[in-house]
DNA sequence: GGTGGTACGCACCATAAAGTAAGTACTCGT
DNA sequence: ACGAGTACTTACTTTATGGTGCGTACCACC
């Protein structure tokens, strides 16, 4: 019998049901999630600045996405013990990763919206 | 004045809270929906071989989402007027540019979820 | 000394999304 | 005549998502 080359990566399958890989997506294509990733790839930013920048997100939503992103790996939080408090986010590599595909369709959807919304 | 000198496309701001961008984002990234294009970009498919290739989605659910696919202009739906019922569905040329820009993603989940899962 | 700014956490309620289960229509095979 | 197969729809329930408002801690400014 011929042994398996051990892989490098483990490819896991999106469409097996109780496959991990389904919560990750369901994280990474979350509503605000793909917009906090997208923001913070364009430049670290302080928690007031999100805000600002994703029109419509509410403070509880914005800090629960927030800290899902943090415990996925995604993003980096530093906060400063200073008064008043001072919080940075920025991207981690495995998240500035993540955002090399996630732009290509944000902008994709940007570029199309117009044509898909009007095609009723 | 000045006249606008007609552009091509007409990038919308996903940042903006009332841009129709916003929506079609949310369909395409909803659940169900970046499996269903990603399974018909492999090739085209009946209802049922679709419902047993992405485990765990309920009948409702693929019907739901394959409407609003549809009304996007991301699938095409072909019903055959035979018994049994035959309904094929395949991707519009707009739903393979989208793929195009999914299954990358789709594909780093995959490579990426079980680093991603286990760095709690 | 009251007000405002920062970055949240918490509790409560409303709504939207998703799951469950059953029903439909029709025909073929046994 | 009964059950199976196809592609759904509908009604009901549960879960997830999201919104509102209040509280906190500390200081700087007026």
């Amino acid at each position: 019998m011929t042994e398996n080359p051990a892989p490098a990566i483990r490819a896991t399958n999106v469409f097996a049901a109780n496959c991990p890989s389904r919560r990750v997506l369901d994280h990474v294509t979350s509503k605000w999630g793909v917009l906090v990733i997208v923001a913070l790839a364009q430049s670290p930013m302080r928690w007031g600045a999100l805000r600002r920048r994703i029109e419509g997100v509410s403070e509880k939503m914005l800090a629960q996405t927030l800290r899902t992103l943090e415990a996925d790996g995604f993003v980096l939080r530093e906060a400063q013990p200073t008064i008043p408090p001072r919080v940075d986010y920025s991207l981690t590599p495995l998240g500035r990763s993540l955002a090399a595909r996630l732009i290509p369709l944000v902008t994709w959807v940007g570029n199309n919206a117009d044509e898909i919304v009007g095609a009723h």
